[in-house]
DNA sequence: CTGAAAGCGCTAACAT
DNA sequence: ATGTTAGCGCTTTCAG
């Protein structure tokens, strides 16, 4: 009631903006039926849903999301969470979620995990992020089969990226056939000594995608009947910089390698880099193999795995919207294949 | 009304979602005093707000964040609007806008502007944008301050990287100095016929930064009583191909240039890969220097000029999340300093 | 096919 | 210091 008869009798409010019953009250219906016409519900007339239409263009009309989540407790919005933002990998598959998600109308929201304690967070709600979102991708960023479990039951449409997962649909490659295609190259030009730059130093429970690189990398050796030395087998973090570091570690060994598995273009980048400032003759007395054909690699003429990353983000937003109508969708496996480009930083070894 | 009578009488609710009025009852006060205790407002006696915390804690409680929305108002999200996703410009600003936002407990919602169509209708309102988030930062996607006064009238807070507005505050850097400073660099070389690589080759207003370099770059030139060759820019769209592109344009001009300003590091690496491939000695037949200093422009040793970008996106979030209790923000310009990396890429040319 | 009304969960006056 | 209650703007039975 107001009391203050006569007085400001209507609440502070924006100008222009039209709410559900401004177009109710312009159109002569009630607000049920312009929720019904404008959303394209059933059991409206034509004649109805068209008048509806246009008053609600002319009057520039948009639902609130705020009051529309609130009541169908949907929120028309989806999470991407990545390990960094920045590096090359990331943003890619973000592109491809963001584009395909605004395509459907929903928002993209960024969830950096750089730190355990923001991955914990995530997983156990402490965060409040189901209440925020509809569905989650995890890119890289990996969780026991029983915390994902947990998210499920707790109505949460997840698609993970990278990791394959048996409770939720995921979209990747088979990361060990990228570790066996390389390090088979290598060996193919007659390498004996590889050595291979992997990812973080963490607990392989978070990251899972490098120990699969490596399964095939170890694959390949075995097949080879050769022996995997694991003083070849050095952290390189995915970054440019850990490439650089690790290669200097590598090169201070008694029987240094003779070729480098990097599991990123960013660390082959690195890797090349201290090759060319310690004027080491690349392939010749050094070869080097990295993954994701970046669009730097033919420039550097790096031998490379390709894969197509923009586009496994935009499969993994499109199979978590497809999902988001489905109570449990199956944990389905999207792999893409990747394949092998030869260019010029790989080459038989000097003393073959 | 439920017709089955003794069946499922309490409707569908997910367990594990305490509301405000679990946590009134668990805590025996009313909702508003849940409500105060938990937000830290005043007029709460200091062991009520403990125990309710303890009991919001036990219940993990977390406000539904679209009532709340619903009911104040704000959204607790702020939207990063760039035109790509991928690049490493954009993807350094988003992920220090992220890591802010993060920080101080806001969403951070993606906007890729890569149309001019997704750019009309994010500042026409047509996208409802104002009703998901409290700001936005617009990453060098720029409108006329016509457009911007329109969305300030509509109060939503914008801060801007890279263009500067009268009417928002921005981050950014100077532009005209980075032309001035890249381009005086290779005068001094002694480079007489200096090309320049641009953006795109849209309405200038949309994106103003690449005229702002360029005004830097003929600046340079006048001040040295050069006249700059309008056959000498070229676009390169800010991308590896585009400048790999331009400079190959550039090398079948009869007058070629010894010289060539990119006005970012990735088309500057474009740039060297072509040379490379035509066998172009870098620097002696050719300098080139870059814009940004990205990581790998050491590997290339790319002589370009720095900037921290994740810091203007930091800064810029920043200032957007200061700026939220103000009802009108002043236009501040924040302005990184610029310094250019003098590295291998930039020498006198051969002829001098 | 359309309307009335009861929420959705929270915040913010206003009372006490 | 705490409680009551009226919304916030929309969706969704249920009635008609």
């Amino acid at each position: 009631m107001n009391w203050v008869t006569g007085l400001q009798p209507q609440p502070i409010r924006r100008p222009g903006r039209a709410t559900i019953e401004d177009v109710a009250a312009a159109a002569g219906v009630s607000v049920a039926t312009v929720s019904r016409a404008i959303r394209g519900l059933p059991n409206v007339a034509n004649s109805t849903r068209e008048r509806v239409q246009r008053v609600a263009a002319e009057l520039s009309y948009r639902a609130d999301p705020a009051a529309s989540r609130l009541a169908t407790g949907r929120s028309q919005a989806i999470g991407v969470a990545v390990p960094v933002l920045n590096g090359w990998y990331f943003s890619n598959v973000v592109a491809g979620v963001e584009a395909v998600c605004t395509e459907a109308g929903y928002d993209t929201v960024v969830l950096g995990i750089s730190s355990a304690e923001q991955r914990t967070r995530l997983i156990h709600d402490t965060d409040g992020i189901h209440r925020r979102i509809d569905g989650l991708v995890f890119v890289d960023v990996s969780y026991s089969e029983d915390e994902l479990t947990g998210l499920a039951d707790r109505h949460l449409h997840v698609v993970t990226i990278g990791v394959r997962s048996s409770v939720f649909p995921s979209v990747g490659i088979d990361d060990v056939e990228v570790g066996r295609l390389a390090t088979d190259h290598l060996i193919e030009l007659g390498h004996r000594r590889i050595a291979v730059l992997t990812g973080l130093a963490e607990d392989p429970l978070t990251f899972p995608v490098p120990l699969r690189r490596l399964e095939g990398y170890g694959i390949a050796h075995r097949d080879a009947g050769l022996a995997v030395d694991p003083a070849l087998e050095v952290v390189g973090n995915f970054s440019v910089a850990g490439g650089y570091e690790a290669v200097n570690e590598l090169l201070a060994l008694d029987d240094p390698p003779t070729a480098i598995f990097a599991m990123s273009d960013e660390m082959a980048f690195g890797a090349i880099q201290l090759a060319r400032e310690r004027r080491i003759d690349v392939p010749r007395d050094l070869s080097i193999v990295g993954v994701d054909d970046h669009e730097l690699s033919v420039m550097v003429d790096l031998t490379t795995i390709h894969q197509d990353v923009e586009d496994h983000g935009a499969r993994a937003a499109r199979m978590l919207l497809d999902g988001l109508s489905i109570d449990r969708p199956a944990p389905t496996r999207l792999e893409d294949p990747v394949h092998l480009v030869v260019r010029g930083t790989t080459g038989p070894p000097r003393a073959t």
